[in-house]
DNA sequence: GGAAGTACGCACAAAATTGTAAGTATCCCA
DNA sequence: TGGGATACTTACAATTTTGTGCGTACTTCC
């Protein structure tokens, strides 16, 4: 039966094209590529965080926006939340064997975009220079 | 003279630290990374395409927002624009080798997210059944 | 000879994202 | 005994992003 279901949910994604409107790899796309998810899987890609810790590290998050950002990644299956039902309330972050891969895709691009900063930069000057 | 200049610029980035609020990293990250900005990565890895072309490949943008993110890319350095003046206009946009290598780590993380589709489905229907 | 395509720019509107401030229950530290 | 830390949530407001429709100057197709 989950056999059904899950051949169901495969059927017309087989050939992934994220340049198709209503393909579900957008979705998981914007999770993983908006303002706040980049930076907490980078931030996570370090190791586990408290939710204090990953607000302070991830410079200019909201306390909001950071506890949404968690439950989307959570929710695609990138992060691994443990709440420790103490009154002062303690939860951890990680990220999943999924949320590892994924991690390194994002560690990379950003990885890359800060190794080529300079490059960037001095093209920019080139540009507004002429 | 210019070397004073790309100096200056090259001032306060030196660790490159996209958590931090004002690293310029962020900036170029968020080009690379809105909901457009990837997919015409993506669309331009495969070769030099017209503005219609790009239009019609990357589903749902709307000709505004493409134009936009056209711009941003090119300012950035990824992309290159070449008009040809002639009466119905003629444009063509192809990568730049720096858009090469950033439409390299792009292409992979929106590959992969494409290969572990089936993974990431099977985690939210599990999650969804408990 | 009317329609459609080309590569946009612009003004306006709608929609999505993000921020702000406040509230919660309890503990630890001074 | 007052204040801060913890991990959020919710309502409301500001901001940003995105879409829509129109105009352009000219050509080719039917």
């Amino acid at each position: 039966m989950m056999e059904r279901d899950a051949q169901g949910l495969l059927d017309g994604w087989r050939l992934g094209n994220v340049l198709a409107t209503d393909c579900p790899s957008r979705g998981i796309l914007s999770h993983l590529t908006n303002r706040w998810g980049v930076l907490v899987m980078v931030a996570l890609a370090t190791g586990p965080h408290r939710f204090a810790e990953l607000r302070r590290k991830v410079g200019g998050v909201s306390e909001r926006m950071l506890s949404q950002t968690l439950k989307e990644l959570e929710a695609d299956g990138f992060v691994l939340r443990t709440a420790h039902p103490v009154v002062p309330p303690h939860v951890v972050y990680e990220l999943t064997p999924l949320g590892v891969e994924a991690a390194g895709h994002v560690v990379a691009l950003v990885g890359w975009i800060e190794g080529a900063l300079p490059r960037i930069m001095a093209g920019k000057l080139a540009m507004a220079a002429e």
